[in-house]
DNA sequence: CAAATCGATTGATAAAAGTCAATCCATCAG
DNA sequence: CTGATGGATTGACTTTTATCAATCGATTTG
């Protein structure tokens, strides 16, 4: 592993402060692989043997029901995914696959459970990252259970663009059809979606969106940071 | 606070290895209350102050936004809940209410946060429960997003059926229009649901209901341990 | 370049779910 | 006992969402 990832990975919140030496035990065991796109990393109900970092590319997770499927939520760098499954030594719970090329640290989910228990800053910081990823879900199912499709993009938008800068035009970060799955609707619905929210000044040009009117979009989704920020 | 309740909270996972002094010092500011049923215990938005544990009763978290609100959970004694906002010592997501009549255990947030840093197998439960936490979110998640609400009331039902014995005849532990709620649709629908469920083998009288074919609903409900087993 | 591919979009239709109003029914207070 | 209350149910209707089929358009590939 370069020394650059090395120490990008050791600067995660989940790494930062635990002491070196157990930080050095953890990347021994560790490998980094490259994978290309589409390639489905882990498949729920299978033993977590690893936990995953992603180093660059990103990853969807995903789950699958009855020949349904749906996206849960994508990974971006640098973060680790699957952390609860390692921490309970639990099978997954969801599927992983990459959506462009990525590069993904594994640990071994055994060596992650044993400096857990030696290291208490580590502890601390697992417990955390947990309780972030816990809330982080709460949000998105008081998104799912009390918004309407058309008010969940709405507030989409408004998130996407403030993590895009905060300007009036920005770009969609990934394919509408998994946009759609990750919202919980069908790639048709999300298309009258966004016409459904051209009266409120939103247009759609491809990938890139532009907010002509952004009282009158908030007024409208009302977002609330109960629900939409993810940061807290 | 009475012995058997303190041995009750001392046996909680949670709690249960931790050391002794810290149980004591965790307890000493501790304070139990009675509360009437239908009480807002506590209000998303809130700073999370307490960690509250359920002594008996029981209590409903649930979530509100622009005149809509969804139940999310029903908690059960004893367990604890809000733990996430505790330990992050950010707002609550939830609001809470009691049921019915309830005791519950008040532990100031800023002592478990204490605690935490200086117990290390406390910390560890902590990951535990988190970890559990999160993953019945994601179980929920999973449920909302890729089953229709017959399907999900359908596995709710065999869900509530194991946990009452796994006789073809029990009770629904609670009101429908909450049942509803926590499932995600209408109580109109719930009552259209469950003479959709008719065809499989169920009848409902009142909050009894009979499996009569549990071969047919099982067929019908497909049932998966990676959505509806919330023990592991 | 031409054919093939794949995602996005559109229209027509069907299914699912919500809303509103009325009624039923069990429980409870006077 | 009787009226009042509140949840549950039902029917009629609307809205929302999904499904199916066709088309469009950009991109890739032989």
């Amino acid at each position: 592993m370069p020394d650059s990832e090395y120490r990008d990975i050791r600067m995660l919140n989940l790494f930062a402060q635990m002491a070196d030496e157990n930080f050095i035990s953890l990347m021994r065991g560790a490998y980094v692989q490259n994978f290309p796109a589409q390639i489905e990393l882990i498949s729920e109900g299978e033993p977590s043997d690893f936990l995953h970092i992603l180093i660059s590319g990103s990853v969807d997770l995903f789950s699958a029901w009855n020949g349904r499927d749906t996206s849960l939520a994508t990974v971006r760098p640098i973060s680790t995914f699957i952390l609860a499954a390692t921490v309970k030594d639990a099978p997954y719970l969801m599927s992983a696959r990459t959506l462009e090329k990525s590069r993904i640290a594994l640990i071994p989910s055994q060596d992650v459970r044993a400096i857990f228990d030696a290291d208490s800053n580590f502890a601390r910081a697992i417990v955390t990252e947990l309780a972030q990823c816990y809330r982080s879900v709460i949000k998105t199912q008081k998104d799912l259970k009390l918004r309407t499709s058309l008010e969940r993009l709405a507030n989409y938008l408004l998130r996407q663009q403030k993590r895009s800068g905060g300007g009036a035009s920005f770009e969609l970060d990934f394919e509408k059809r998994r946009l759609a799955s990750v919202l919980g609707m069908t790639p048709e619905n999300l298309s009258r979606a966004f016409k459904g929210l051209q009266p409120y000044g939103v247009t759609v040009n491809g990938t890139n969106i532009i907010v002509t009117d952004q009282i009158d979009l908030e007024h409208f989704a009302k977002p609330n940071p109960l629900i939409d920020d993810f940061s807290s």
